[in-house]
Order: C-alpha cells, then sequence, then structure tokens
DNA sequence: AAGACGAAAGTGGTTGA
DNA sequence: TCAACAACTTTCGTCTT
C-alpha cells in the first residue's frame, strides 16, 4: 500500500546493520563548510537537500551525502569499501580460480574409479564451494559497481549496497539465486532507503534481467531481512525528474507544493508515487509556462500519459488548480 | 499533425477466505 | 491456493489546438 508519507528524505539508520553504518561515506564527506557548497560534487546538481534535523545534506539528484555533522570514525572504514574488498580478494581469487578449475576436471575422471579417491574429492568439493561462493561475490560486488555508475550513484550507496550483499551472504540467501537479480534488488532497495529512489524500470534498464526477477528478490529480501522500507514519497523523485525534463528549481518547489498539499487532503492514498510526482510535476511546469507534454513527461518517468491524466484530473479538481493553457 | 482526452480490456501484485 | 480487487497499462477512436 502507499501511504505517500511526506517526509522520507535520510536513510533510515535502524535498519542497517552496524557494518553499513560504517560505510554510510563518512569518509566521503567533501566538504568542510556546509552554507557555501552550492552543487553536488557527484553529478553537478543543483538540487540540494537540506536536512538540519540530521544535520546533514545531500544531493537530491544522486544522493550523495555532502555534509554532515557526525563524528569521522577515521580512515579504518575503508578497509570495507567495496572496491579494497575485490582488490583484497585478489588474494585468493583470480589464482586459486584458475588453478582450481583444471585440478577439479582432472580430477572427476579420477573419481569414478575407487573409494580411495572419495575423501580427497569431498575435500575438493568444499574447496570448490569456498572459491564459488568468493568469485561470485566478487562478481556481485563489479556488478553492484557497474549498475551503480550506469545510474550515478554516489559512494555511500554503493557501499551500503556491497555491504548488504555480504549481509545477505552471510545469511545464505544468495545460495540458488541469481546474483543478477540479488544484487539489482539490493540496489534499488538502497536507492529507496538513502531516500532518493529509482524506478524499478531505471534498475532494471542497467540490470541483465528482467523487471520480474528484480521485484521477487526485492520481495524476498526484504522478507528475509526483515527490512522494512518507508514507501516512496513522490517527493523524493521531484529532483531528479525535474533536472531530466530541464525544469528549474522554482518548478521542483511549486510541484513538491502540490505534493504537500495533495498529500494533506489523502489524495496520494492509494496512488503510486511515481504516477503523483509526474502529474505534479506536469502542473507546475504548465502554471510557471515551461510546458512539458504528457508524453515527454510519461517518457522520463516511466509512467503512462494516462495515468498522468488521471491524477493531473483529480489533483487539478480537488486542490482548484486552474491549468489554463 | 501533434497533443490531449477517456473508454474498455488486459496485466501483475496484494489480500483475505 | 484461489478468487476478488485496486492501481496501472495498453490500445484505440475522438476531440482540440
Amino acid at each position: 500500500m502507499f501511504t505517500g508519507k511526506a517526509k522520507m528524505v535520510a536513510p533510515e539508520r535502524d535498519n542497517r546493520g552496524e557494518e553499513q553504518d560504517n560505510a554510510t561515506g563518512r569518509g566521503k564527506v567533501k566538504a568542510a563548510e556546509s552554507e557555501d557548497i552550492k552543487e553536488c560534487p557527484e553529478c553537478g546538481s543543483k538540487s540540494l537537500v537540506r536536512d538540519y534535523g540530521k544535520a546533514e545534506i545531500f544531493c537530491g539528484d544522486c544522493g550523495l551525502v555532502i555534509a554532515e555533522n557526525m563524528v569521522d570514525l577515521g580512515p579504518e572504514w575503508r578497509a570495507f569499501d567495496s572496491e579494497q574488498m575485490s582488490k583484497r580478494a585478489r588474494v585468493g581469487a583470480p589464482m586459486t580460480y584458475r588453478i582450481h578449475d583444471k585440478g577439479l576436471s582432472t580430477l572427476t575422471t579420477w573419481g569414478s574409479q575407487g573409494q580411495g579417491q572419495v575423501k580427497l574429492k569431498k575435500w575438493q568439493q568444499r574447496t570448490h564451494i569456498a572459491n564459488t561462493t568468493e568469485r561470485s561475490f566478487i562478481f556481485a560486488l563489479s556488478e553492484i559497481e557497474r549498475m551503480s555508475s550506469a545510474l550515478n550513484l554516489p559512494m555511500n550507496i554503493r557501499e551500503a549496497a556491497s555491504m548488504l550483499y555480504r549481509k545477505a551472504m552471510k545469511l545464505h540467501l544468495i545460495r540458488g539465486r541469481s546474483i543478477e537479480g540479488i544484487t539489482s534488488a539490493i540496489l534499488y532497495l538502497s536507492c529507496r532507503q538513502y531516500g532518493v529512489p529509482r524506478t524499478l524500470e531505471e534498475v532494471r534498464d542497467v540490470s541483465r534481467v528482467g523487471q520480474k526477477e528484480i521485484s521477487r528478490a526485492y520481495r524476498f529480501l526484504l522478507r528475509e531481512l526483515d527490512l522494512k522500507v518507508i514507501p516512496a514519497s513522490p517527493v523524493d523523485f521531484v529532483p531528479r525528474f525535474c533536472s531530466l525534463l530541464e525544469l528549474g528549481s522554482d518548478i521542483q518547489s511549486k510541484a513538491i507544493e502540490i505534493i504537500k498539499k495533495a498529500s494533506e487532503r489523502e489524495l496520494t492514498n492509494g496512488r503510486g508515487p511515481i504516477g503523483i510526482a509526474a502529474a505534479s510535476i506536469y502542473i507546475a511546469a504548465i502554471l510557471h509556462g515551461e510546458h512539458r507534454t504528457q508524453k515527454d513527461v510519461s517518457v522520463v518517468t516511466g509512467v503512462t500519459e494516462v495515468t498522468i491524466r488521471n491524477r493531473y484530473k483529480e489533483l487539478s479538481e480537488q486542490l482548484d488548480i486552474d491549468v489554463l493553457l
């Protein structure tokens, strides 16, 4: 159900394990003084969000935490960084994996011959498993990295995603499932936790599996990890959609204002947040004389023109907004 | 001709027996 | 497990600019 809660800006730290808390990008905090920051160093967006309650500033486009008033935990966090992780992994990975594959093939031919080989074979299988999981872990991290950069995600989200994957692996949630599905789901999940949600379609576009599998993996993870993700607010989508439509910050504010009014009047209940965001942006753009067609908005947001129409009809009527051209 | 409109049938996920 | 259900999509014919 979409209950359209207004405020969902910051990551839910409670839901992540302690290890992940280590990875929220504290080492990545870029600027010292917060007030003079005008744009995101990662993606150049000007839609910065200042959350004074949590004393942090982050990018409304990509979610990069630019500054926050928290204690720096020091440089050791880097040891858990994904980049480091794969570098360290080389200790066991590429070398063993080549030797190993050879070893296995020779052994299989022997294995069918006698009992004497059984123990050896078992041992070999065990290391095979160890190496396989390690290998797939490395692959998963590289996939997270690949998709993240395609989606322009900041380091803090990438790290959170890597941590989540590690956690899922410890709990043996990966075995028997496709790595691609799980990693895609984890990315989708991490973006939502950080209040900068990507749509399922956007994740699917950079993933190698279909939408159906991603959402299945997503639901599976939510259940197994007992995570509660607050339903995305339409507001979370506004900065990114607006910048994709090349609409300025005045229109962003207007769209957000419309969304706030709508949710006060409970017009958002049971409706998809993306559709609400799309319609609000559509209306806000017209009100500011910067018309975008329903098609334009539809392409960027991934909701159909029909849905945009329906939402925009409801909103403009119920909120008494005159949308005259 | 492009954009907007809305009816009607189809889809996939959720819910409750 | 299955059927009912709501939101959303697809498709398509029509109206408006």
